[in-house]
DNA sequence: ATAAGAATGAGAATCATTCTCAAGGAGCCG
DNA sequence: CGGCTCCTTGAGAATGATTCTCATTCTTAT
């Protein structure tokens, strides 16, 4: 566990985290907005992490990564960019949350897990699963009673890592 | 959430918690014995309660039904449960993880999230869908160098007692 | 029986996450 | 440029689901 912990941690490079595309930036400072929220700048370096690991990450890395970061504004941050559908947080096996920019702002995609490590990486489907998953969802809603309003894929097993 | 987790809770019927099949019986008890484990009666009121929901339940949901237990050895027994791939722990939304039978001892399926409640439906995805998502698996082994073992599909959404 | 090893339960400990509160900005209006 | 208000920040305390501890109570094999 706290061996794996710190594996991950070494794989994530100080990295320029400058260059987060405008038409991003303006997304994120609208939903903001929406809320009645500022997009600070400790709320941009923490968007501006996001999109350069491109893959979920844990709150200990993007302390990490950036370490004038305070944990609790971290946090807190967080849970802001989360209800303003910045950001979507996902909790696998693993002592921490992980969190990752909203799939609209990235693209839709899936997660492969391994199931040693508890590493997340991002995945992309065939068009023709994609399709079917769209079917199926709007079945659901239909059958069920349930209002079905997207679908989450997870690919579980070992990462080239662990093997 | 305390509200809602007060409604989950008083779904929970006080069931009859003796006819969980002979088969699954002796399934669980060989898989303990395969760990040096042992199939006891605490073990056996864990497992006949997944069986008679018939749904992820959380722990409080558990000794709510049954509140002979001890909050301590049912989380030691389902960590004891769960390594011997009897039970199947998930961590969704919500404060508590959720646990459920085996996939391979009830069957396959998916689940429907409520983004609201936090609670969680069984469902069955048509065999079509479930057929391209096997070939999908074998694809991710080849192609991503990831050992892809199996998958997991949720649908995420508002539940009927939510809407 | 009886010894040896598991399992149990009550409570303490852990630790990721959330909360609190005093201090430091940012925006606005005159 | 003040002054005012409200938002954000960060350090530390608090919370609470889960795990650990340990003395006691079963099980099982001999």
């Amino acid at each position: 566990m706290t061996n794996s912990l710190a594996k991950i941690l070494n794989k994530i490079p100080a990295k320029d985290l400058s260059k987060v595309p405008d038409k991003i930036q303006e997304t994120v400072a609208h939903r903001l907005e929406q809320l009645g929220q500022r997009y600070t700048s400790n709320r941009k370096i923490l968007v501006a992490i996001l999109w350069a690991q491109g893959q979920p990450v844990t709150l200990p890395e993007m302390l990490n990564a950036e370490s004038s970061l305070a944990q609790s504004s971290a946090y807190r941050n967080l849970v802001v960019l989360e209800e303003a559908q910045v950001v979507m947080r996902l909790v696998t096996t693993g002592q921490f949350a992980r969190y990752e920019l909203a799939e609209d702002l990235t693209g839709h995609h899936h997660h492969l897990i391994c199931r040693l490590c508890g590493g997340v990486e991002d995945f992309t489907a065939p068009s023709d699963l994609e399709r079917l998953l769209g079917k199926v969802v709007v079945q659901a809603s239909t059958t069920a009673g349930f209002l079905a309003e997207e679908h989450r894929l997870d690919l579980i097993g070992t990462c080239t890592d662990c093997r």
